[in-house]
DNA sequence: CCCATGATTCGATGATACTGGAAATGTCGA
DNA sequence: TCGACATTTCCAGTATCATCGAATCATGGG
C-alpha cells in the first residue's frame, strides 16, 4: 500500500451510496453478491450503482467475478488490512497510542 | 460512529495532502505538531494547508489546540480506531473472514 | 436465431472541491 | 503601543465528481 493506492482507496470509500456498497459486502463475506441485489436493497439505479462499483473497482477494494449473467461483487479484506496498516504506520512513532495498536492487553476489547 | 461520520473522515483522508498531513500527525503522536511545522514539512503554502487542516479538524479526525502563537494540531486516535471499526463492523456476517479479524478460527471457511 | 435478463457504458448537467496570493486576526516581546 | 510572527479567512478560477435515462453489451434458454 502506497500514498496513491491509500488515496485511491479512501476517495472510493469517500461517498455514502459506496461506503453503503463496501460495507453490505463487507458483511456478505467471501462470497459476495450479485450487482442486482446490491442495487435492490440500497434503491440505487443500475447505471448509479454500476457507476460506484466500478469506482470500488478501481480502488481495489473489492472484486468482480462473473457468474452465469451475473456480475457478482465481493470486498477484498487484504486490501482493507492493508489501508488500515497504511492509516496507523509507525503509529506515534513508536511509542505507546493505546487502542490503536491494542498491545497485548488480554481484556475483553470492544 | 455513524455514516454520515465516516463519510467525512473518509473524505477528509482521501486527498494525497491531507493524508499526508494526518500521517504525519499519526507519527508525531499526542503532542502533535505546529501548522508551520507540517507546511515546512510538507511544502504547502499556509493557506492551502490550513484550508487541509480545517477539513481534519471538521471530519474530527485531528484536534487543535493554542501553544502561545502557535497552533498545534494533533490526531484523534479516538476518531480513527472509530473509523476502522465502522468499516469492517460485522465483518463476514459474524463467520470467520481471516485477517480481518483475530484469526482464532482453525475452519477454512473460504 | 431471437428474445429475455443482468449489467455496463455513454452523455449532459449540476454540484462540490482544490489552489494560493493578499488581507485580516490573534499573540507575544520590547 | 508598536512591530513581528503564526495562522486563518477571503476570493475567484479551474478541475473533478455524482446522477440517471437511454443505448449497448454479454449470457443463456427455447
Amino acid at each position: 500500500m502506497n500514498t496513491d493506492a491509500a488515496v485511491d482507496a479512501l476517495g472510493a470509500l469517500a461517498n455514502a451510496h459506496r461506503l453503503a456498497v463496501y460495507r453490505l459486502l463487507v458483511q456478505a463475506g467471501p462470497e459476495g453478491k450479485p450487482a442486482g441485489a446490491i442495487a435492490e436493497k440500497l434503491g440505487l439505479p443500475a447505471s448509479s450503482l454500476s457507476f460506484h462499483l466500478a469506482h470500488l473497482t478501481r480502488a481495489g477494494l473489492i472484486t468482480q467475478r462473473r457468474e452465469s449473467r451475473s456480475l457478482i461483487y465481493a470486498a477484498d479484506f487484504d486490501a482493507m488490512n492493508g489501508l488500515v496498516g497504511f492509516l496507523t504506520e509507525k503509529c506515534c512513532g513508536g511509542r505507546s497510542c493505546a487502542p490503536a495498536e491494542k498491545p497485548k492487553q488480554k481484556r475483553s476489547a470492544a
